[in-house]
DNA sequence: TTATTATTGTCTCAATTTGCGACAATAAGT
DNA sequence: ACTTATTGTCGCAAATTGAGACAATAATAA
């Protein structure tokens, strides 16, 4: 068989989109030393799940448990392969490269997205990472290998589940506004959308307990606060 | 680096749909002498493209290049893990186990699903299988691993994607009526359709060309043929 | 020739959903 | 009290969907 560690050939990135109040961001990692931005993403041990090394490694970037998650697609062409980039990174961190040698090698990517509260979360970067940060979807730096391929794909498949699944439960805190909700639609589909109709659309799902209204301290009506929940 | 062939711990699995005209079918290949049924799959060489490989894979055992092709899910859970089975399989061929000790180790399995013109196919057995047929989808053999829950996944995405994809294209001869078109829907959701809503449907999509009618010999009106391009 | 049968293409009508504007109601500031 | 900004809800037209109805027609039977 092999020695313990990781799976070889087999990696896992996961584009974390929170919502900030207005607009979609995603966390991305910088290394050490070399202006490489990537998505955080990790290796599977060989004892674990798929799904339960990637939630292992957003625990370490987010701190968060029970995240919703979810797998879009598994990234495999060989032009993904690039060992110049891994080694410049390894030796950017002092590492005995002769430790990491299969980390030079060929991998094969899957990819998750994950849905969280932005302000549940302080970020943290990994050994090889100086950083670890919210970037606006719209401006995000340019991102190494096939990254931007793989948030590109990220967000079309978050806007085609958008109807399927229940997307504001995991972007919002547990309180919001129907504003805010339709805030958070907006930004993943970007554009616009007829208040009234939303409004009619969302409360006919019956997924939304209302609650007491929040005064907002500014000049006109108090929106009533909302939840999930049957 | 590491010596030629496969890459460890990735393999691929492939739903192959069919329509055989009322029914909707998938390929299932029979290992020799075991009693195992599986879905075809195959493995990825250090310098291919993972989506090459499924193509390559598909091409052996229908013949076909070319093919509809649809990445759905990567199934990476440890209790996928049963080196048994596949000991099983290997000594039944009386392979050199030595040769195929790298085929008893954990794999994470990248599954897909593929859309044929059922007559179009003579399915052919690999080296390890004596057969390779099709068989209705509820009327599956018991699969070995989690092939059934694979199986089921790829017939859950396949209807999820009937409304934004062209199927029909990819199930049926170049030359179809509306009926057949319905028939393939059908079997696809499980469930029967309004004929005159459906019609309706289809034709205001405006992708399907209007041919001369097919005399079937029947006594009854002649339905148009159809075929699909702009 | 004429009726019969099964199936097709199309239409109509009601029910439902959607897009969009309008309205009164209301917190807070003036 | 009057103004301002925003909210909850309603109304109405337009578009979509579900289901049946009807004439047209290819082959067969009388």
């Amino acid at each position: 068989m092999e020695e313990k560690g990781y799976l070889r050939h087999i990696a896992f990135d996961s584009v974390v989109f929170g919502f900030s109040g207005e607009r979609l961001k995603i966390l991305i990692t910088k290394y050490h030393n070399t202006g490489l931005f990537a998505l955080p993403g990790g290796f599977v041990n060989r004892n674990e799940n798929l799904n339960d090394a990637v939630r292992r490694g957003l625990k370490e970037r987010t701190g968060l448990d029970n995240i919703y998650l979810e797998q879009f697609y598994t990234f495999g062409d060989v032009a993904r392969y690039k060992p110049e980039i891994m080694q410049t990174i390894l030796e950017s961190n002092e590492h005995d490269l002769t430790e990491f040698t299969w980390m030079l090698d060929r991998f094969i990517s899957v990819a998750y997205y994950a849905l969280i509260n932005y302000n549940d979360v302080v970020p943290t970067p990994d050994a090889l990472s100086d950083s670890c940060d919210w970037y606006d979807i719209d401006k995000l730096p340019v991102l190494m290998l096939d990254h931007a391929e793989i948030v590109a794909k990220a967000l079309q498949t978050l806007r085609d589940n958008l109807e399927r699944k229940l997307v504001g439960m995991n972007l919002l805190p547990p309180f919001f506004t129907m504003n805010d909700l339709q805030k958070v639609y907006e930004a993943i589909l970007g554009e616009k959308l007829h208040r009234g109709t939303f409004q009619r659309k969302i409360l006919s799902l019956g997924i939304l307990q209302r609650h007491e209204k929040q005064f907002s301290g500014k000049a006109h009506k108090a929106p009533f606060l909302y939840s999930f929940g049957e």
